[in-house]
DNA sequence: CATGAATGAGCTTTCATTCAT
DNA sequence: TATGAATGAAAGCTCATTCAT
């Protein structure tokens, strides 16, 4: 049994250097030798971690947005009132999206091209429930906008992907007053 | 003018079908052979109009994005009230996002991945002008939150290509009930 | 219309070069490569005249079979008396067998493993019906025993494939006399 | 003696996962990982018993061969009439060829293509010798025709081959009078 | 002795692009 | 202008074999 064993520090090297690599030449330029060479690997041992590319990818857009929730839902819990609730998860994903921006890049990435399997994606879903039922709570007190919730997610959480965009880009730079005015207007699209 | 009429016939026959493969299979599975296949010429033909495969999609995506101005500013001047104005000119844009979802789809894959020369994607960026015009505008009359630009942008142009994403995806079909709380919710994010 | 054309030169450079290497490193050592080597083109250019290596292999197999039965019946009719008609086959597959060794080792080597794909192996075996409707007559004619067909060619041709065996590995020289007796000896096993 | 029984089981286990594998897939998907899942052993640990994969192959072939030998000659012995003990042999040899498909396909299999060594062919060729040494008094009793024996075995070994085959192709039952008639086929062609 | 991980070399196939007509 | 044939380079992936335990 003192056999050499399958190291998780070569499958996270292997997904780092993914991540890498499809953020800054995309898909079609991180061919399994680059991210071979990038981990530091033999392109076969690639194999022994996943199947094959996509599955490499889809495993990485999945670890990648459980990360982001668990990111997005830290400190919530179901005691605190709608505002305050909607206000701690607005900020935790902001955080993440101007923090991580290799990840939030990725994250957009995959939900803006078919690069991902439905599967994957399907499941990548069900991680924001804890904020449609947040929503569903806010509705009921008549606080926030009886809409649906793709509409909600449209006005308040998507946006903050435009702005890891431009931050990525350097075409400004987000400053405490943005994030919080940006908050203000999330707030206000669907606040009653 | 009007010279050269039948080879524009297959210039536009290669961008729709470039258009067309990108945005089902996604850029590493549309090969320009796929391409020439599908607007019904030789794979050689395509350098006749187009320098290289990255050319043909710059191009694609400066017509998209011209097309898409086109469609987002009609019927709009500058006599109008900033609010008139700037319903008219959303309401365009939901229109194009909803009912030309094959370039609104292409147009959101290039705006998150690295497939666009840095420089077409500045050449793309020109045309918002009269929006940013019609903005300033109304932070002057005080109608709008003096707030960047960007952050307008991101809270009531953005939104809208997540709807075009959810109903790509067949999630929800948007009524006219939805699309009007949508742009309520657009204004509330902006206005004083 | 003035296009360069799909050249059967090539394709049969290919063809030919296949059967050479399959024959002197057998199927395990005739990659693609190679074969476009000795052929003279580019790997890549394969691929126009066969759909992948099976493909290529399948058709190989096809068109060595077709240009076998042509030598084994050539100047063959039904009005010959059963004896000389099956004397003249018999010479005439014997002398493919041993002056084609090429093509005759890669048949022998298709029958025996389990490289050709069902379907072209089923169409191969259509082109022996001549012979078996000469055995047919002349099982009526009561000059030849009431066997099997397949007994039949166990008995009669199959040993030419030995044959050939021996003399590719140069263990004897046939000469005119063993041809003889060798048709002596497949005559006097089916004969009545 | 006797030592190292455990060891021999993987080594037997080995060698009939590669027999299995070559006869139903072929040289070419019969790899080193698929030959040590099927013995439910480690892919390293065939080196432990085996140089590599071609001597793997050579020992098989000489081990089956070995078998084939012993049963073709089981009972056999130099005081037999030569019309009874050629009997005997070929009974047994059909007998094996017969119910033993795996073995004889793998023998064809070997005999028809370059995946055994030279050396290796050589060896397992010394086996038939008893055979040769019967026709040789056959002939010298004026009961066997005076030819080569590579045309005596030819005309009555070899045949069998193809009744394995077409055995295995499931293209007919052998029972036991076609048996008996392609024995007196076998000795028709050889006898005076 | 036995192992699962690891690998460089090499496999089949596809690609963007060019050639020759 | 327009083409189908042709291609070198590179893609994803597998293989026989070795390593480290």
């Amino acid at each position: 049994m003192a056999i050499r064993q399958k190291c998780n520090k070569k499958r996270i090297a292997l997904l780092n250097a993914t991540l890498n690599l499809m953020n800054n030449q995309g898909f079609h330029d991180a061919p399994m030798s680059k991210i071979a060479k990038m981990a530091e690997v033999s392109p076969a041992t690639i194999y022994i971690y996943f199947e094959n590319k996509q599955d490499l990818i889809n495993k990485l857009y999945l670890e990648v947005k459980a990360a982001f929730s668990a990111h997005a839902f830290k400190d919530s819990h179901e005691d605190l009132p709608v505002k305050k609730g909607f206000e701690l998860i607005w900020y935790n994903i902001a955080d993440f999206k101007l923090n991580h921006v290799e990840e939030a890049t990725f994250l957009s990435q995959c939900d803006n091209t078919p690069m991902i399997d439905e599967e994957s994606r399907r499941e990548g879903l069900k991680h924001l429930q804890p904020l449609l039922n947040l929503w569903e709570r806010g509705q009921k007190e008549e606080i926030i906008k009886p809409l649906s919730p793709y509409i909600l997610y449209a006005y308040t959480i998507y946006p903050l992907a435009f702005l890891t965009l431009i931050q990525q880009r350097n075409f400004c730079q987000l400053d405490k007053e943005m994030l919080h005015n940006s908050f203000q207007a999330a707030w206000d699209s669907i606040k009653v």
